[in-house]
DNA sequence: TCGACTCCCACGTTTGAAGGGA
DNA sequence: ATCCCTTCAAACGTGGGAGTCG
């Protein structure tokens, strides 16, 4: 049925031009420690396979796939180039696509098991930057953190043989620096570093979401991390820009561009843009490679992917100084972190999940409805607590997001969580209720993890404006794309709905089923970020108990 | 005053509808 | 009627410049 989607995202990614690196190139990047994917300490009866359990064989075959995903980064050496230069990308109210796109290879899935592939971008510190002689340097202590957004590929959930048949490309993927912006687009911080991160999520029909194989890894490329901006402050990076973007072919050539701006103005003379004074000059010191002050140490951190059972998913936050994320100093070889988790049954609940049904029924569809509500950034989501939603299949939610009140703080796992309040997102109907509930956090334990269960959790309505709540809330939201289009045409009301200060009920259009099943799959977990001990990757075990199959 | 940001511009690329021919 | 190919216009993506804002 992915065959019928015509061209996929990542079919794009093979008529994309420019450099494409060969898989043996990529392959380096991948470089996950294979003889340690087992995960420290993680037996493997913590990989759910225990001996004298009757494990199924589903089971074990989906532990083996998601231990030997790897996954390769596209164009490795251009993102190399633009990460020693200190990649910058531009962040714009529209949205605006990355450049590099990120692109994947991926390798090791189980060709038949289904697959979602998502990204979230997290922020790389807690430091505000500013380009200052020809060098970003500290400028001051971060933003709070815009809510934070996943974009799931549209070809989601598909087959490992799709996504193995080639480039996965999340090039259509787009940044954005509107906090209210209604096009599911990732929202960011300007003058912040990210760090974008690619998660793979089972979905496999056979044991439906959230089944005891369930399992996901994360894979972080530290040279796509990134300084977000309005405008380019580098100069390096604007003519990597433009040499490397077809996009911006109109400004290529040495001075071509310069003169182009001349003949609009009608000079007859070429005029020197200011990025290219400013390149000129502090040309002398492009020698050196700017350098960013030691970053803040902050706690390695795991998101738990909390399903409405209470079962864990937990995506490692790998703290920046652990991990090679400050990437603007040295040229460091760019290891790949992986995380790698797995939910198993622990409890002995027995829930017949609207989701998993839909999945099952819904036929496969591409749309671009595919972003998604990423979990807050590290620390900051060491207090959220855990929700879902009352969707149905056809509901496109957004949850609010925590906020800056919780970053930093400690004793987590002890505070009760913050009351929620939702609006929604509905393309077929407006919830006429909320139900609300909040879910105890289970302290992260270090390496090897676990899971615990939490209290069961409803499903909630969802809201469409991160501002409009409490910051510190629900923390993971499920977002349908609206196109831009879609949008002027139903007009500001429906693009800026907390504008007009009404609870923010937007009509979308219905997402496709695809993403419906995988909206439903991600609705219904939540995440929430505990401290744990500094990890390059590991993998864990997510319990959850008494999932009905089929 | 200054830096960050927004808006608009022209250019190039991409996309898909329309039309024609086999 | 179907398929394939070409053409072309609209949409989209891009960086730069001017203006705005705090």
């Amino acid at each position: 049925m992915l065959q019928d989607k015509g061209l996929s995202e990542s079919e794009e990614a093979f008529r994309a031009p420019g450099p494409a690196l060969g898989e043996a190139s990529t392959t380096n990047s991948t470089s996950v420690p294979e003889p340690t994917l087992a995960a420290p300490g993680l037996s493997g009866a913590a990989l759910g396979s225990p001996p004298g359990q009757g494990a199924d064989v589903a089971a074990t075959a989906a532990e083996q796939t998601i231990e030997n995903i790897k996954v390769g980064l596209h164009e490795k050496e251009l993102w190399k180039k633009f990460h020693e230069a200190g990649t910058e990308m531009i962040i714009t109210k529209a949205g605006r696509r990355m450049f590099p796109s990120y692109k994947v290879k991926v390798t090791g899935m189980n060709p038949k098991t289904k697959y979602i592939l998502l990204i979230d971008i997290v922020p790389a510190d807690d430091h505000r930057y500013k380009f200052c002689d020809n060098k970003w340097m500290v400028a001051g202590k971060a933003e709070p953190a815009m809510p934070g957004r996943l974009y799931v590929h549209p070809d989601s959930p598909a087959t490992g043989a799709h996504w193995m048949r080639q480039l996965v490309s999340f090039q259509k993927l787009k940044l954005t620096n509107n906090h209210l912006d209604p096009f599911g687009h990732i929202i960011l911080n300007s003058m912040h570093k990210y760090q974008p991160r690619l998660h793979i999520v089972k979905a496999d029909e056979n044991n439906a979401f959230g089944s005891k194989n369930t399992a996901f890894c994360t894979h972080v490329f530290p040279e796509t991390s990134f300084i977000s901006v309005t405008s380019y402050q580098n100069h390096k990076i604007t003519q990597l820009k433009i040499e490397n973007n077809p996009f911006a072919k109109g400004f290529r050539g040495s001075d071509d561009s310069d003169l182009r701006v001349a003949r609009l103005q009608s000079k007859e003379y070429p005029v020197i843009s200011k990025s290219i004074m400013r390149q000129r000059l502090v040309s002398s010191q492009l020698s050196a490679k700017p350098d960013v002050s030691p970053l803040h140490s902050a706690h390695q951190a795991l998101q738990h992917y909390q399903y409405e059972n209470g079962a864990h998913m937990q995506f490692a936050a790998a703290e920046p100084q652990d991990l090679p994320l400050n990437t603007f100093s040295t040229q460091r070889d760019s290891s790949l972190f992986y995380h790698c988790l797995k939910r198993r049954a622990d409890s002995a609940r027995h829930l017949d999940l609207p989701c998993k049904r839909s999945y099952l029924e819904t036929p496969s569809s591409v749309g671009d409805d595919h972003y998604f509500r990423s979990p807050p950034p590290y620390d900051q989501q060491m207090l959220s607590p855990s929700y879902c939603s009352e969707v149905t299949p056809r509901e496109a939610c957004m949850y609010s997001s925590s906020g800056p009140e919780i970053a930093g703080v400690s004793a987590v796992d002890d505070l009760p969580p913050p009351p929620l309040s939702c609006n929604m997102w509905t393309s077929v109907s407006p919830y006429t209720s909320y139900s609300v509930q909040t879910m105890e956090t289970v302290p992260y334990q270090p390496f090897p993890t676990h899971f615990t269960t939490t209290t069961m959790m409803p499903r909630l309505p969802t809201i469409s404006a991160q501002s409009a709540q409490p910051p510190g809330n629900a923390h993971f939201s499920v977002y349908n794309q609206l196109s831009q289009s879609q949008v002027r045409e139903r007009g500001p009301s429906a693009s800026f709905p907390r504008e007009r200060g009404l609870p923010a009920v937007c009509e979308r259009k219905p997402p496709s089923p695809h993403l419906n099943a995988a909206n439903e799959f991600l609705y219904s977990q939540s995440f929430s970020l505990t401290r744990e001990s500094s990890l390059q990757y590991h993998s864990g075990v997510g319990a959850v108990e008494n999932w009905t199959d089929g």
